[in-house]
DNA sequence: TTGTTTTCTGCGTTTATTTGCCGAAATTCA
DNA sequence: TGAATTTCGGCAAATAAACGCAGAAAACAA
C-alpha cells in the first residue's frame, strides 16, 4: 500500500474512532510499526491528528482548552431559564446546592417575591442578592466538600416545611436506577426534600441523563418535572416521558 | 486505554461531579490506583484539577468569599492573633460574624480540633477550610446585609448549646453603656450567645472602644475578656480593667 | 528500456515511557 | 490512640519511540 493511501486510511480511522493504536494499524495495514509511527508523525506535523504515546487521537479531542469557568455554563443557564418559569410569587421553594442551582439563583427575577429554603451556603449567598426573596437557611453540621448542612437536625427541619417546589441539582438519573448520588449525607437531605414537596423538579444536564451513581435517592416516578438543556422532544428524554415525568 | 484518553475521561468526570475518588476511577477505567494517582498528579500539575487525599476536586468552584478590602486589616489580624490563643482542642466555640471574626477564622492553626458554631455564613466558609474543625451552622432566616441567620429558631438553637467560648465581633463598647449594636436581630443573637457561654470574649478595634450604638446587648461586667489591637496596659483600656474585665 | 538518484521501508539496537507492584511513611477516621 | 486507607519512592517488566543503516521500491532522465 502506498504512503498516501495509508495516510488517507489512517486519517479516516482517526476521525471515525477518535483514536488509533500504532500496533493496531500496523496489523491492519500489514506494515511495520515503525512505518506507522512515521506516518503518524507526518500527519501530526500537518496538524491533521494529535500524536500520543501508543497511537494518535483526533484533534477534536478537546483537552487543551481549559474551561476555567464552571463546566457547561451555557447548558446550565438554559436549564435555569426553564426552571425559573415554574416559580411564582408567594411560593415556598426548597433547593439543594450545586452549580446549576447557583445559576438558577442568579437569574431569579428581581421582583419575584418568594421564600427560598436551602441547606447550601453558596446558594444562600446567591439568594441573598435578591431584595424581595426571603432566605431560610437550614442549620446543622456543615459538610465541607459540598458546603451544605447535613444531619438529623437538618432533615427534621426540612420535613417540617411544606414546600411548593423542590429543585434538585447535581444528580445522575436513569430510568431503571432512578435518581442517584454519591454522597451519603446529600442523599439523605434530598430524600427529605422530596418527601415534603408538592412538586419535585430535577435539573440535570444531558450528560447526567442515563447515568448512575452508587446511592439511590428515589425512583423516577417520584419526580414530577425533569429539566435539561435539550428540547423536550429529544429522543434521549422519551423514556422518562413515558414514565409520566413532565419534560421541560 | 491511552493515557490521554484517561486524562480526558478523568477531567470530564471531575467537571461533571465536582469530585472524583481514585479508587472509583481505578475501577471504572480498569487500571491500577497508582496510575490514576499519577494521572491526577499530572492534571493537577497543569492546574486542570485540584488534587486531594483520596481523589481530586474541580477547580471551577472557587468561593467568591475573598477578603475584599477590609477596613483596618492589620489591626484585626493583631486582634485575631491574640484571640486564637484562647482556643484549645476540644472546645465548643460560638462566634458571630464580621470581618474580625473572619480574620480569626483564617489564622486558626491547622491542627486545632474544635467545634465552631456560628450564625455567620462567611465565617462558616472560613471555618470549612480547616480540616480538623467541625462546623455547625445555626439555621433560620437569613439577614441579607450581615449574612447571618437570625430569628427565634436561631436563638433557641443557640441557647441549647453550652459553649466554652463566645467571640463577639463588630461592636461598640462603652464603660457606662456596655456592649451595644445597631441591628435588632443581631442583638438578639448576641444576647443568646452570651447567655449560654462560659467565657465571653469581645473583639474590638480601638475605634469602637468608648463608643455607643442604639441597642444594648449587655453590661460590661458580663464580658470576661476584651481584645483590641492595643497593648493591654494602654490608657484607653484601664477603665475596663477596673471593671474586672481581662484585657489582652 | 536502462541506469541513476531519491525516497521509502523494515530490522536491530538503544533509549524512553508507561504501568503495576511492593514496602515504608503519611494521612485520615473512628 | 490504633486501624485502615492513601501516598510516595524505588524497582522491574512491558511496551513504545528514536536512530542508524541496508536493501527495496519508486521516480526520473536519457
Amino acid at each position: 500500500m502506498l504512503k498516501e493511501e495509508r495516510h488517507a486510511y489512517i486519517l479516516h480511522q482517526v476521525n471515525l474512532h477518535n483514536k488509533v493504536l500504532s500496533s493496531h494499524l500496523s496489523e491492519q495495514i500489514q506494515v511495520s510499526e515503525d512505518t506507522i509511527r512515521r506516518d503518524l508523525a507526518e500527519l501530526a506535523q500537518d496538524g491533521k491528528i494529535i500524536k500520543v504515546h501508543g497511537g494518535a487521537l483526533s484533534n477534536s479531542f478537546h483537552l487543551g482548552i481549559t474551561s476555567q469557568d464552571v463546566y457547561a455554563v451555557e447548558d446550565k443557564k438554559t436549564i435555569a431559564l426553564k426552571a425559573v418559569q415554574l416559580i411564582q410569587d408567594g411560593m415556598f421553594v426548597l433547593t439543594t446546592g450545586g452549580t446549576t442551582i447557583a445559576e438558577l439563583a442568579r437569574i431569579l427575577p428581581k421582583d419575584l417575591q418568594a421564600t427560598f429554603i436551602t441547606v447550601s451556603l453558596p446558594a444562600a449567598f446567591e439568594y441573598a442578592n435578591h431584595p424581595n426573596i426571603e432566605v431560610i437557611v437550614i442549620g446543622d453540621k456543615l459538610s465541607k466538600g459540598s458546603k451544605i448542612t447535613v444531619g438529623g437536625e437538618a432533615i427534621s427541619k426540612i420535613k417540617m416545611i411544606k414546600a411548593d417546589l423542590c429543585f434538585l441539582g447535581n444528580n445522575a438519573i436513569d430510568v431503571e436506577d432512578g435518581l442517584t448520588d454519591n454522597d451519603w449525607d446529600v442523599v439523605q437531605v434530598k430524600r427529605a426534600m422530596i418527601s415534603t414537596s408538592k412538586k419535585v423538579i430535577v435539573l440535570s444536564i444531558s450528560e447526567k441523563i442515563d447515568a448512575s451513581e452508587q446511592l439511590k435517592i428515589c425512583d423516577v416516578n417520584e419526580i414530577d418535572i425533569l429539566i435539561t438543556e435539550l428540547p423536550p422532544n429529544s429522543k434521549k428524554l422519551q423514556p422518562y416521558k413515558k414514565k409520566g415525568i413532565q419534560i421541560l
